[in-house]
DNA sequence: CTGAATCCCACCCGATACTG
DNA sequence: CAGTATCGGGTGGGATTCAG
């Protein structure tokens, strides 16, 4: 097992590391931070470029994952004064390091998607098959 | 940018890479997924045990989270019959090396917990003082 | 010990409309 | 273009209860 000294604070009752972890996981575990990071991961991007490569993202739910992404000093926004306005976002040095750990993440979820589709279908129709 | 590659098929317009990910993100995105898995990197563990070390995680939703991983491939059930009854939960191939890309952003996890503590706190109270 | 079933509410998030 | 404000449905997930 190779694994075996990544958690070692796992087991440290009721304080320290599990309820961190949980901290961070939580605010990147909603539904969009993950495919923000991911997609500013190529280089800074203003709201509407960003909007349009993401693409199914509604106005609203950008806005609130750059704003809390932004106060966990992940991703900087730049305001230049103009007309019509234009923002830029970018990753923080901070927000780098975050990228490269969740690049490796997003590629295994490309490679295993079809494992875990047949999976799931053979789970369902054994499921299927006992009812 | 060394990221350059990680995410080529992202532009792929309505089609492809971005939504198989989305699909997997939403599965280990909920609440407890990632902790599980990050659990039983570890080695193989049973039911309570895997409850008690996880601690907050309510009997319910450690139950379907298992459910859930196993229907994707990634955990495997092992049913030993006795009075009272054994059930063992373990990491498959597949699941361990989702283990193997997930461990890196535990650890950057614990690592910027307290970083990112602090960049909330001045944005919060540079957002009071401006109102 | 392991788990299924039910109840129920907070909140996430999408749709829509409005602003500088 | 880049937001903000408001409303409302859907659902994630906790508490509780029952069962093998």
């Amino acid at each position: 097992m190779l694994q075996t000294n990544t958690n070692v604070s796992y087991q440290a009752p009721g304080h320290g590391g599990l309820c961190n972890v949980r901290d961070v996981l939580d605010r990147i575990g909603d539904r969009w931070s993950v495919l923000v990071i991911a997609t500013l991961g190529d280089g800074p991007l203003r709201y509407s470029e960003l909007r349009r490569r993401i693409g199914t993202v509604s106005q609203r739910m950008l806005t609130l994952t750059l704003r809390n992404l932004e106060r966990d000093g992940l991703v900087r926004r730049t305001v230049t004064p103009e007309t019509p306005p234009r923002v830029d976002y970018a990753l923080t040095e901070v927000g780098s390091t975050l990228h490269e750990r969740l690049a490796p993440l997003i590629e295994w979820a490309e490679e295993n998607h079809p494992h875990i589709a047949a999976s799931r279908e053979r789970f369902d129709s054994a499921l299927k098959r006992s009812s």
